[in-house]
DNA sequence: AAAATTTTGAAAAAAATTTCACAGCGACGC
DNA sequence: GCGTCGCTGTGAAATTTTTTTCAAAATTTT
């Protein structure tokens, strides 16, 4: 498909495969600040990727080079190339693509939307509502929509791991008000209610509301009319240039509250992360830092 | 935030008037091709200017480098920074929280995987995938595991509304050997697999592929087992300051696929968002696009 | 579960690059 | 015309960097 116009990153990312572990840590670490790292001298590369450095000399070898500096020699060729085409103007994401292909576009879109939202979320809003979900005293109820339920789903996952007392609720069945009998006063409601909005949702955050909970609702721009009853309301900027909307923004901001509130809980769920550490270890395709 | 950022090339520029015949020549050098000429051994740029070793080594001085490794190292920071800023330095995402609160920092993160993710990212595989899914004549199996199958369905509901004869598989439940009964050759699975990479999901990859299924992944960076058997592998990268991993960037991904599948099938599929369309304006909640 | 194979990293050897010291060259002033 | 001064380049020394070797560790196979 590409022949000339192969760069060494597609080679590195080509010959992957054929890496063994160190290698292939090499290879990546390689990539991550690409192609800055590679000019520098061996022993540096090495220590960036926490490899010994006979396996850089190896690697590149086994891509294909004749040494170290034949390498780096086509990187800095490469580089030369890059620079002599004005008009690749890196503003893309995906730099093999045209600025107008779909990925350029949605992305753009997509950091647009992050840009528009976190720069009104306010912090304090947002610990408080980390504080309430990593209350262990307080029921945690998390609500979804016919849509939202994964984004919901997904956030119940992680919470599961952190915290007990939780339950997962989807306003889309009609099993929901069985789980309203057993919410109390100062129990903690999440709710994903984005356009178009959901009247179960609704009815089920006004029930909600009445015995007492507090309300974090995660909704879009135009903020679902449950942010009447909402303690705490995070709107997510989510249009981009799709016939849909785009959750990204809003998947970022609740794995931040699943960061926050991890961290909140830490000395109490130390344990149980140091089980996931074991099991992370299992796939021994990286090792613990130094 | 950094005081007079000026490059390697305008502190060249500046003090050319300070350098001497020789030296100047070999300045005007560099900046010929700037940066890729600086990165070489310094014996190669005295070659190229037609000037003698020590010159270089002399004039590097003159610039207030401490040597020529010392201004090789400053360049390749610069030339770091530089492929480190396609986004334009943006000090803070959330403008009313500190750069170093949890918000700033995870947005950081995923920014960073979403630029490193896109730029690996190849185009034409990307777009071959989107046709596939698109195929119509082939069915859809969509495979998500643990943690991922969350994103599985959000790409499951989105592709229903858009295209018939899909199918969403849990490789979890036990029950998934029996929805392979249906897949034939030709037929598409779309296999959400990141760390850790779960047994099942590849036992269930085995067999579509022995069926002579295509398979698109979406995966990490260290890319999940099944990605010796797909013909696609999407790699998103999952690092952020979490004990978890982020599905930011392979959202991203998701929904840019959806959107591509979406504008392939639109011929066909422009009835069904119609309708949909009429559900949306039913609601009255919010407003169509100016 | 043991043996063969592969992979890995510390250390030494080899190669390269950079730095240093010194001498030649040309310009300018006297 | 001659001497001084600063710039430049040659070649050797010092340093750094790369390559190779080899034994230990990890992985895979039997």
């Amino acid at each position: 498909m590409t022949e000339a116009t192969q760069t060494i990153s597609d080679r590195i990312q080509q010959k992957l495969d054929d890496l063994t572990r160190a290698e292939r840590q090499l290879a990546l670490s390689i990539l991550e600040n690409y192609p800055a790292s590679g000019l520098g001298p061996l022993a540096a590369l090495a220590k960036d990727a926490n490899v010994s450095v006979p396996t850089v000399a190896r690697m590149v070898q086994k891509l294909g080079y004749k040494g170290y500096p034949d390498f780096q020699s086509e990187l800095r060729e490469e580089l030369r190339a890059k620079a002599q085409n004005p008009i690749a103007k890196h503003d893309t994401w995906a730099e093999a693509a045209p600025s107008e292909h779909l990925l350029n576009r949605f992305t753009d879109a997509v950091i647009d939307n992050i840009r528009l939202t976190l720069g009104q979320i306010n912090p304090d809003d947002f610990d408080e509502a980390c504080r309430l979900v990593a209350d262990q005293s307080r029921h945690l109820f998390i609500v979804g929509g016919r849509i939202t339920h994964t984004l919901a789903e997904y956030f119940y996952l992680h919470m599961q791991v952190i915290r007990p007392d939780l339950t997962h609720v989807q306003s889309t069945s009609n099993t929901w008000p069985h789980y309203l009998l057993n919410a109390k006063e100062g129990d903690v409601f999440v709710i994903f209610d984005v356009r178009r909005y959901e009247n179960n949702t609704l009815k089920l955050a006004e029930m909600a509301h009445v015995r007492g909970a507090k309300i974090i609702l995660f909704t879009d721009q135009w903020r679902s009319p449950v942010h009447h009853l909402a303690d705490i309301s995070l709107s997510c900027r989510i249009i981009v240039p799709s016939a849909w909307d785009s959750s990204a923004t809003t998947m970022l901001l609740v794995e931040t509250m699943i960061s926050s509130v991890q961290n909140l809980n830490w000395t109490e769920t130390k344990e149980r992360m140091e089980t996931l550490e074991d099991m992370f270890d299992q796939t021994k395709l990286f090792r613990k830092f130094t």
